[in-house]
DNA sequence: ATGACGATTTACT
DNA sequence: GTAAATCGTCATA
């Protein structure tokens, strides 16, 4: 993922993602076929962004994946950092003076959006050609699908049957994914299926 | 108009 | 481990 940010350029290989089914899909913003001013751009074309704020003080970026009018979207939760790391520090240092590591910077879904400056502006943002946040291939023979860890989602726990579906995705020796050092429940390794994986 | 609640992060015991 | 921070959105009145 890239960002150009009034000419400062960041950005990072994304580790980890979730995925967010649509109507049947209780956690998703889409559930139930919900649609707002604030989820609108869930039900544009696929390679649109989906920036959300929550909890009052995150923001949480998205890539649309379904097609026009098919609230289908994959939550980016980390990223690897690549080019703009000071700049991205920068970003995230808040209060507290201490120093973040490299492997903080991007390690969760609201730290990766402060990391590159994204918020609501970039709701609805075309991903695939657009020139202030877009989405890029990199490295993508590096990772095979042996590779990768899939796992049940965070922070969806009041989502019923959906809560404990294995939608979460991510590089399993990576560093920079998020929640290191919790323990979680019993994790799958899954051969991805068509368009499946980070 | 009012109250409850987040697809989270951070600080603190 | 638990709790606070902080506000847009949505359901209820």
């Amino acid at each position: 993922m890239r960002r150009l940010d009034n000419g400062t350029r960041l950005s990072g290989i994304i580790v980890e993602t979730e995925a967010y089914c649509g109507h049947p899909d209780r956690a998703a913003h889409s559930y139930n076929g919900h649609r707002s001013a604030r989820n609108e751009s869930m039900y544009g074309e696929p390679g649109t962004a989906y920036v959300y704020f929550t909890y009052g003080m995150h923001h949480c970026v998205n890539v649309v994946c379904g097609r026009a009018d098919h609230p289908v979207a994959v939550l980016l939760r980390a990223l690897e950092p690549d080019e703009g790391i000071d700049a991205m520090r920068a970003h995230r240092t808040g209060r507290s003076s201490r120093a973040l590591r490299d492997r903080d910077l991007c390690s969760g879904p609201g730290k990766l959006c402060a990391a590159l400056a994204i918020d609501r502006d970039l709701d609805g943002e075309d991903l695939v050609s657009g020139k202030r946040l877009w989405v890029e291939l990199v490295r993508a023979r590096a990772y095979p699908a042996s590779a990768l860890t899939n796992a049940a989602r965070v922070g969806v726990e009041s989502a019923g049957d959906w809560a404990g579906k294995p939608l979460r995705w991510y590089l399993t020796a990576s560093g920079h994914v998020s929640r290191r050092g919790t323990r979680h429940k019993a994790q799958v390794t899954r051969r991805p299926g068509r368009g499946g994986g980070p």
